[in-house]
DNA sequence: TTTTAAAGGTACTTTTTAGTACCTACTGCA
DNA sequence: TGCAGTAGGTACTAAAAAGTACCTTTAAAA
């Protein structure tokens, strides 16, 4: 068995929800079931090869569920588990705070653009500032 | 000028805040100012390039404070901006759920090390490696 | 006089991560 | 008949990130 040596907490964290897509794919999934289809099309440039690897992952670590449906043409349905829904409030903070970041960065005069305000459910989230 | 595209927030936010080194660095500097050889010496294993490198990453993104003192031998104090404390509830969090799934993992029977707490830390303290 | 400590620079190499291209199976549809 | 949609797998390559080794400056201490 391999032992794992951290030194701090984070160091963890970051290993599973930590890389290019994860938390991505984390910020999507925290709303609710998505088949893989849906979640490709909801992340523009993912690959198949990238969007597979790194949900086995997350499944791996307890994250999220993975439900095959034994019929042709296949269907599989991803979610959050129980326990990855522990990071639910973390997916949320760092979504808002990219966002808020983007805007000031705007505001700055940067060259800088957000396609997809997908996540603040504007209306029922009231922005602490 | 460089245009950046982002499809959800938490890509920005991973552009500053992720990698290998800076939520660690930065979950250090929520306590307060740090001079260079003390993060070094809390940060086990990082390097002397990878440290200063991703000070001033941060630094460019606004998140940390680099203070030079004009004296020989050297003496450069890192903070976190104002801004950058934006970021210490995110961090915390971050910290906080890696110690408690570590432990929820040792419980499984892993064989997983936590070294440090660190938020009851003596965070200067030189460790022997 | 040599060494140490401080902070950091730089060229180069290795490791890790991500991307490309092409493959599977099955069924319905035009 | 042949292609689209669905959810993958796999070998190989490219790019990004991290690591290694060695360099600088200066004052004080050994």
């Amino acid at each position: 068995m391999k032992q794992a040596i951290y030194n701090i907490g984070v160091e963890d964290t970051m290993r599973i929800i930590g890389g290019k897509w994860k938390p991505i794919i984390l910020c999507h999934l925290k709303h609710g079931i998505m088949r893989t289809g849906e979640l490709r099309r909801a992340i523009p440039n993912i690959t198949q090869k990238m969007l597979t690897q790194q949900l086995r992952e997350l499944e791996d670590d307890g994250i999220i569920n993975r439900k095959v449906y034994s019929q042709i043409p296949p269907k599989v349905e991803y979610s959050l588990t129980e326990y990855g829904e522990s990071l639910n409030k973390i997916l949320e903070d760092l979504c808002v705070w990219g966002e808020k970041d983007i805007e000031r960065r705007k505001q700055k005069g940067e060259n800088i653009i957000l396609l997809n305000k997908e996540d603040v459910a504007a209306d029922s989230l009231p922005y602490a500032d």
